[in-house]
Parts: C-alpha cells; sequence; structure tokens
RNA sequence: GGUCCGGUAGCUCAGCUGGAUAGAGCAUCAGCCUUCUAAGCUGAGGGUCAUUGGUUCGAAUCCAAUCCGGAUCACCA
C-alpha cells in the first residue's frame, strides 16, 4: 500500500473517531509539502471545516495529535500553518521499505490481475518505410503495452498491417514502367526504402500528369475527364469565381487554397496513369495471378525491411493482422444492423447509420455496390480481436486525425449493441510536425525512422569519444553504448511530452543529451553502477535511523514509483514515467554531488547510501525499461 | 459552420480530480573537477499562466464568452 492511501485512510479513520462522521479520500486533499515547509505529506484542511465544525487550527491540532497516537509507526510529528497540516514521517519508515524492498527487482510492479488488454499499435502501409511520426507510434504503442503489463494486465500487443489498396498499386505500377527487374539485392536497398522510392517516383508522375491535364483544360480542352468529373470541376470553378467576388479575407484565401486541392485531387484521379492504379486494385481484387505475384514480391520486400527498423527500435508485436484478410469483415454484422434497424438503406442501395443525435454526421457502412469501406473492416476487426482473445479492452493507439473516426467505430459498436463496444480505448497522440509543418511522404518532406535512429546513434558517438571514458571498450561494446544511448535519447524525446501534445521536430537540431534526457538518466545509474563495482554491499548490519535531507528526498520519491505506474496505466501516459525517472535522476545526482558513498561518515552510514543507491538504479533501471529505454553499466 | 485538442519564462515542456511564494530543461550570466564517472552540481536573472467575466475562503486548474493555432466533419485509408 502507497504511502499517501495509508495517510489517507489514516485521516478518515481519525475523523470518524474523533468527531463520529464519516469522509472519503474525494473529501480532502492531501499534497506533498512544499520544500520550504517542515514534512513530508500535507492535509490541506479547509474542506474539512464545515461538516467538523471546527476552526482550522483546533482542526489541525486534534487530528495531529490523534493520527501521532494511533500510527506512531507512520508519522514522527506535524505543525500546522495556516489551514494546512503538515506530516512528518517516521524515519523508520523509511527504513523498513529500504530494508523490505533494496533487492526487490520488481519493486512497483503489480502481480497478474487476470485482466486481458490489446494494445494496437504501429499498424504501418506497406507503400513506405517508416517515419519519425511511425516511431512516436511505436514507442508509445510498446511503452503502454509494458505499463499495462506492470499494474498486472496481461497484454497482446497487436498491429494490423494495411498492405492492400491504392498505396501498394502505386508502387507496383511504378516498379512495372521503371523497375526493369529492380531488388533489394541488386539494388543493395533496403526492401521498405526500395518500395517506397518507387511510390515516390509515381507521385512525381502522377503530379506532372495531372498538371498536364490542367494545362489542357486551361486551352480549353476537356477530353480525358469523364462526366462525373467534368460536372465537378465546374461546380469547384464556380465556387472559386464567387470567392474570388468576395473581400479577400484570410479565411476566403484559405476556402480558395481548399478548393484549388480539390480541383487538382479531380485531375490527379482522372489521370492516365491513376486509371492503371484502378485497373490493377481491380485486378488484385479478382485475384489477377501476376497481379498478386507482384503484390506479394513487393510487400515480402517491405516486410523484411520493416523487421530491420522493428528490431533496431525494439518493437514487437503478438498478433498481426493484415488487412487483405481482414478487409472484407464486418459485412455480416452490417446485415445484421440492418435487419436490427440500427443501419438503413438509401435508394440507391447504399448503407449508411445516422449519428446526427450525438452530434456526429451520417456515416456510410456499405457503398452502392456492395463493398466495404474502412470503418466496416474495422467493425469487423474490433469483433474478431475480442473473438480471438476475450480481451476486457481493446486499445487503439492511432493519431489524433483519425479522432473522429474512431468516435465513430466506437459509436457504431455501441449502438450494435456490441458487448466489447465500451471497453474500445482510442489513445490518440499528436503528430510529430517539423518547423514547416507536417510531415507528408507524398512531398517527400519526411524524416526517416531508419535515418534518424542512425543519426542519434552517430551523434552518441561523437559525445562519447569527447568525454573519453570508455576506451577501452571493444567495437562491439562500442556500437551497443551508442545505440543503447542514441535510441535512449530519441525514445525519450518523444516520449516525455504528453501524448496528445504536438511535438516539434527541428532536423537541423540535433536532440539534446544533456538535461531533461535518457542520456543524463543513463549517466547517473552508470555512476552508481560504478559505485556498486567498487563497494561492497554488507547485510545484516544495523542502519542508522535518521536521514540527511537528501537522503530522505531520495527514498521519499523511490516510494512514489508504485503510484506512478499506477497513475500511467491508468492514463495510459508513458510521460508520467519519464518525468519521474528524471526527477528521481536529478535527485540522486544532486545527493551524490553533496554526500560521498564510499567515504561516508561512518560505515552505517556507507551501507544505507549503498542501498539507496541500489534502489535507485533499480527504479530507474525499472522505469526506463517501461520506456522501452536500456541503461548501459558504463558509459 | 459543427465537433475535438492546444495557448504557462526568449525556446521546449511540467503542473490542470481547485490549495501555501507557478516549476524543470535549453539558452544567458556567476561559481565548482588532486576526492565514488563534470553527459554533472550550486546560484542568479527571466512570468499580465491568450483575453474578459463568473463560481469560491482560495482559480494556471472549474464554468461562460472571445481571440489565436491545429485536427476533423470522403462511396481515401
Amino acid at each position: 500500500m502507497y504511502l499517501l492511501h495509508n495517510i489517507q485512510s489514516s485521516v478518515i479513520e481519525s475523523l470518524s473517531e474523533l468527531y463520529g462522521q464519516e469522509f472519503t479520500e474525494k473529501d480532502f486533499q492531501i499534497n506533498q509539502t512544499k520544500p520550504e515547509f517542515e514534512g513530508d505529506y500535507t492535509v490541506v484542511l479547509f474542506s474539512l471545516l464545515k461538516k467538523t465544525g471546527r476552526a482550522p487550527q483546533a482542526l489541525g491540532e486534534e487530528l495531529g495529535n490523534h493520527i501521532l497516537e494511533t500510527k506512531p509507526d507512520l508519522f514522527s510529528k506535524y505543525n500546522i500553518i495556516k489551514g494546512f497540516l503538515n506530516f512528518s514521517v517516521a524515519d523508520s519508515y523509511w527504513m523498513n521499505l529500504i530494508n523490505d524492498h533494496y533487492e526487490d527487482e520488481r519493486f512497483g510492479k503489480q502481480s497478474l490481475n487476470g485482466k486481458k488488454v490489446m494494445v494496437e499499435y504501429s499498424s504501418p502501409n506497406t507503400n513506405k518505410p517508416l517515419h519519425l511520426g511511425h516511431l512516436r507510434n511505436n514507442f508509445l504503442g510498446w511503452s503502454v503495452a509494458e505499463i499495462l503489463k506492470a499494474n498486472g494486465f496481461t497484454v497482446f500487443k497487436s498491429s494490423i498491417v494495411n498492405d492492400r489498396g491504392m498505396h501498394i498499386c502505386k508502387s507496383m505500377i511504378a516498379w512495372e514502367k521503371w523497375g526493369n527487374g529492380e531488388t533489394p539485392e541488386s539494388s543493395g536497398k533496403k526492401g521498405d526504402h526500395l518500395v517506397g522510392d518507387f511510390y515516390v517516383m509515381f507521385e512525381n508522375e502522377l503530379r506532372k500528369q495531372a498538371i498536364e491535364l490542367k494545362q489542357k483544360e486551361d486551352a480549353d480542352d476537356v477530353s480525358h475527364y469523364d462526366e462525373v468529373q467534368q460536372q465537378k470541376l465546374i461546380e469547384l470553378q464556380q465556387r472559386r469565381n464567387k470567392l474570388l467576388e468576395e473581400p479577400q479575407t484570410k479565411a476566403t484565401a484559405e476556402k480558395i487554397a481548399k478548393l484549388d486541392d480539390d480541383m487538382m485531387e479531380t485531375r490527379r484521379g482522372a489521370t492516365a496513369i491513376m486509371g492503371e492504379v484502378k485497373q490493377m486494385l481491380l485486378d488484385w481484387e479478382a485475384g489477377k495471378p501476376e497481379v498478386i505475384d507482384l503484390w506479394k514480391m513487393m510487400n515480402s520486400w517491405v516486410y523484411e525491411g520493416m523487421d530491420v527498423t522493428y528490431k533496431l527500435i525494439g518493437s514487437d508485436f503478438d498478433r498481426t493482422y493484415y488487412e487483405s484478410n481482414t478487409y472484407l469483415l464486418g459485412k455480416d454484422i452490417i446485415q445484421d444492423g440492418l435487419d436490427r434497424g440500427v443501419f438503413y438503406r438509401k435508394p440507391d442501395n447504399s448503407v449508411w447509420i445516422d449519428l446526427t443525435s450525438d452530434g456526429l454526421d451520417e456515416k456510410l457502412v456499405l457503398r452502392k455496390d456492395g463493398t466495404s469501406v474502412y470503418i466496416t473492416q474495422d467493425i469487423g476487426l474490433a469483433k474478431q480481436k475480442y473473438d480471438e482473445y476475450k480481451i476486457d479492452q481493446s486499445i487503439y493507439v492511432i493519431g489524433n486525425e483519425q479522432n473522429y473516426h474512431m468516435k465513430v467505430l466506437k459509436l457504431i459498436c455501441q449502438k450494435l449493441g456490441l458487448s466489447y463496444a465500451d471497453n474500445i480505448h482510442h489513445l490518440s497522440y499528436g503528430m510529430v510536425e517539423l518547423p514547416t509543418g507536417k510531415m507528408k511522404s507524398r512531398e517527400g518532406t519526411v524524416v526517416d525512422a531508419d535515418d534518424v535512429v542512425a543519426e542519434m546513434e552517430k551523434e552518441a558517438q561523437i559525445k562519447t569519444e569527447e568525454l573519453g571514458k570508455v576506451k577501452d571498450f571493444t567495437p562491439e561494446e562500442l556500437a551497443g553504448l551508442y545505440h543503447i544511448i542514441g535510441l535512449g535519447a530519441l525514445k525519450f524525446f518523444l516520449l516525455r511530452v504528453d501524448p496528445k501534445n504536438t511535438i516539434e521536430f527541428d532536423p537541423s537540431k540535433t536532440i539534446d543529451f544533456v538535461g531533461f534526457t535518457a542520456p543524463f538518466i543513463q549517466f547517473n545509474y552508470a555512476r552508481i553502477k560504478s559505485i556498486l563495482r567498487k563497494n561492497e554491499l554488507q547485510k545484516n548490519i544495523h542502519l542508522p535511523l535518521d536521514f540527511l535531507p537528501l537522503e530522505k528526498e531520495l527514498i521519499s520519491s523511490i516510494e512514489k514509483y508504485p503510484a506512478i505506474i499506477k497513475q500511467a496505466s491508468e492514463e495510459l501516459n508513458p510521460s508520467a514515467i519519464a518525468i519521474y525517472i528524471y526527477n528521481i535522476a536529478k535527485t540522486f545526482s544532486s545527493f551524490y554531488t553533496e554526500h560521498s558513498i564510499a567515504n561516508a561518515e561512518s560505515e552505517e552510514k556507507k551501507q544505507l547510501r549503498l542501498r539507496l543507491a541500489i534502489m535507485t538504479a533499480n527504479v530507474i533501471k525499472s522505469g526506463m525499461g517501461l520506456l522501452g529505454i536500456d541503461v548501459p553499466e558504463r558509459m
């Protein structure tokens, strides 16, 4: 039981015994005592005054005395300042904590609670390699899964691979046209990068063709458009003309830009090369052998390449779903919902659900030709996950651009009365943006995942060589160290921020290795390990029963680790762990500078500090482990 | 236009289930390596917590309105 909960229940008990009144932990607040006052935990009395009918000073004294009497093992003294009742935790309490847990590497982690959770994350497209945005997703998903495990859940990590559709056909077409039979082996390129290069080639050609259509349009030649396209372009053009007549504000300029985009999108759809893509998609769905073979071959290149990246960054999955297997799922559920009146059919035969009463819009769930849309298979996959694993909670790690989509998915499942609907949870996270704005693979403004990891490792190497502390390392050990530090710095950079916030990444600046960073934490871990190599721990020694302020600060912050894991698990928020671990490393760093462990005032003091150092190292290693960050023995 | 998210130090971010004088890191300035690893430590300066109003003993935190930035509202995925 955490100290905080211990204190809460002590207060509730005492209030009951003193005044015969029942309170809950929500009726009053307990804070960490501010450093400028004496004490460790503070009971804020204001909210208790009315019901108890006591003045702050009187209530504080009565409560303070009573708790001191009934819980002498917990508190040693108290003081009251204004309405704040500050308790000092008994040194014996800290001592017991140290004796009970200094060798406990699982400290803070809970035993199995019998609940099962699936965390879906990563979910890549197979037409291009992973970029920095995917890294945030991967780090978040992996970390959240580990945090849930630490809190007692049985966790299944899953990924849905988007392996079919327009995007991969684009790469396939480009490879057919310009590939000359190129393979990862023949080109020496990583498979996912090779396929991504063809995607970029395709986009370049597509852009070129769309601009050509625009030029023909300007010359009054609209023969390349079918009737629907012509009509759409005319309509967009009319809306554009109308806007031009209005006063030119920022808002109208934006609207015009949007219309320009829409018109260009229509032109792109009308290009010859997009025609080829559409045909290829039809051929794929019809199972045309040469298309299927090409598709399998190019996807296999991507998988090989991505496996290398996943291994590099430490992502793993218990279950991988492929969209080529799931894209037909969900139709039977739609039919069932149609029979039960959850959905309705429009005259053109398409199937919809009306979500306007929930503040959303009408949503299509089946096209007029009976084929499914994205949400259809998501409904199906949600069910499949539940059927396969009987999960109690289903977490989706997906960017905030899909907030609306996920809201709709959950709402539809709820309206269908599916038992698992309420347990669908979207862990929404913000985009990683460049100083110039959003990364766009179409425009080639992406930070490649493999590249950024390599750069971080290079940076770790430069810093390490400058400091020259590990000159005796073998080349393999050095490479391992650079990886631990470089990848650690990157993961920490992306995980220390609240998931929902946007992160700005400036490729022209290197990510810090000093301050609020993984290398700082790793450095303090290495310092502890160095001490532990040089100083022997003696068991069965009597420890001195008093603490210096920094010693107490350390043990007090170690004590909070279990509560932090719980909080991070409830909030699905690795940044809570990151901030906590940084703070404990910082406290240790001050302690380290201020007090010697090896040359402590007495052998007893040295043994106490060794135990504090061990516990700090355990918590750092454990907490960083939950973020997917390794810690080095030396650096 | 509807919905959602954000606006805290020059920059990047904590704090947001209401509590004591709003905290870190970077950057700037001043100190500290013959002593366990200086990727460090100590200190200084730096704030109308977007604005206005409300609720309250007490508001960065809750409520309302406004301003700014972003996302989204596809028979794309």
